[in-house]
DNA sequence: AAAGCGCCCTGAAGGC
DNA sequence: TGCCTTCAGGGCGCTT
């Protein structure tokens, strides 16, 4: 289940502990992740050193001297680090052992995670290159999104998470943001002005930021071992609330599946 | 080009 | 108690 903001969490959560370490050891328990993980993979990290980890959309990119790692945690996937001597569990499937007893542990039941390397420029890979601006940038605006949704019809809920146009907004955020912008999500993408989409726009910034700013404080450790939660304790408006009253008005929250995917709103606040 | 949907996978929840 | 079914979810990639 992460979305952007659990990534991102992760991401602040596990640098520290391992930028700037050199790689001792890559152990591959099992290869079967959304794509094969590469057979050279151990060969090709160890005795590398982490300059940095980044990332774009929901992937971090792991960069090192010669190329980069690039990790998706897929929607049930999460890392920790922890001494290397801990015995591995279930669906602990990728192990990077940094010197000073660093070890960051890929641990994904679904298995819908994802690990690449690539040399050369990152954004160039073919997961990459098509992606829209990141929501929190100065790189995304209101405008945007009204330019590239004139004559789609589309419903905006997915207009907006596709990552083509944005990226990192996932189904529940893509409720809870329509809900703060008083949008219906079957509107179709073009027929939403561009006030509502400036509205929009700083809806998906605002719910995003928040989530962060609250992944930070309700995340524990990434060096414990039980030290993910899994999904931060959200004060969701909309989302997997359906027939429960709305927060603002009292309305009953409705639900509809959209594009296979359960959606969230209440017909009085959102139009 | 845009839209729709199948699929990868496991575990939780619900029904019987 | 236990089995079976259903559903959830990110996002690529194929089909229409």
């Amino acid at each position: 289940m992460p979305e952007l903001p659990e990534v991102e969490t992760t991401r602040r959560g596990v640098a520290p502990h391992l930028e700037h370490r050199i790689v001792e050891k890559v152990i591959v328990r099992h290869r079967g992740l959304r794509w094969p993980v590469p057979r050279a993979l151990a060969r090709t990290l160890e005795g590398e050193r982490l300059n940095a980890i980044e990332r774009r959309a929901k992937y971090l990119l792991f960069r090192f001297a010669s190329g980069t790692l690039l990790l998706h945690l897929g929607m049930s996937g999460h890392l920790r680090v922890i001494p290397a001597a801990t015995p591995p569990g279930k669906h602990d499937h990728l192990d990077i052992i940094f010197d000073g007893d660093r070890c960051l542990r890929f641990n994904d039941p679904r298995r819908f995670g994802s690990v690449h390397w690539t040399t050369g420029d990152p954004s160039a890979h073919a997961l990459l290159e098509r992606l829209g601006p990141e929501p929190l940038s100065d790189a995304f605006d209101g405008d945007q999104l009204f330019e590239k949704s004139r004559r789609r019809k589309l419903a905006v809920k997915l207009f907006i998470m596709n990552a083509a146009i944005v990226v990192g907004v996932g189904n529940i955020y893509a409720s809870e943001a329509l809900f703060l912008a008083g949008i219906r999500p079957g509107r179709a993408a073009g027929r939403i002005t561009r006030i509502e989409y400036a509205r929009l726009a700083e809806a998906i910034r605002t719910v995003l930021q928040k989530a962060i700013a609250k992944g930070g404080t309700t995340l524990r450790d990434f060096t414990q071992p039980d030290g993910n939660t899994g999904y931060f304790s959200l004060h969701l408006n909309v989302y997997d609330r359906a027939g429960e009253p709305c927060r603002t008005c009292g309305t009953e929250i409705r639900q509809k599946v959209m594009g296979q995917r359960s959606t969230y709103w209440c017909p009085s606040c959102q139009s």
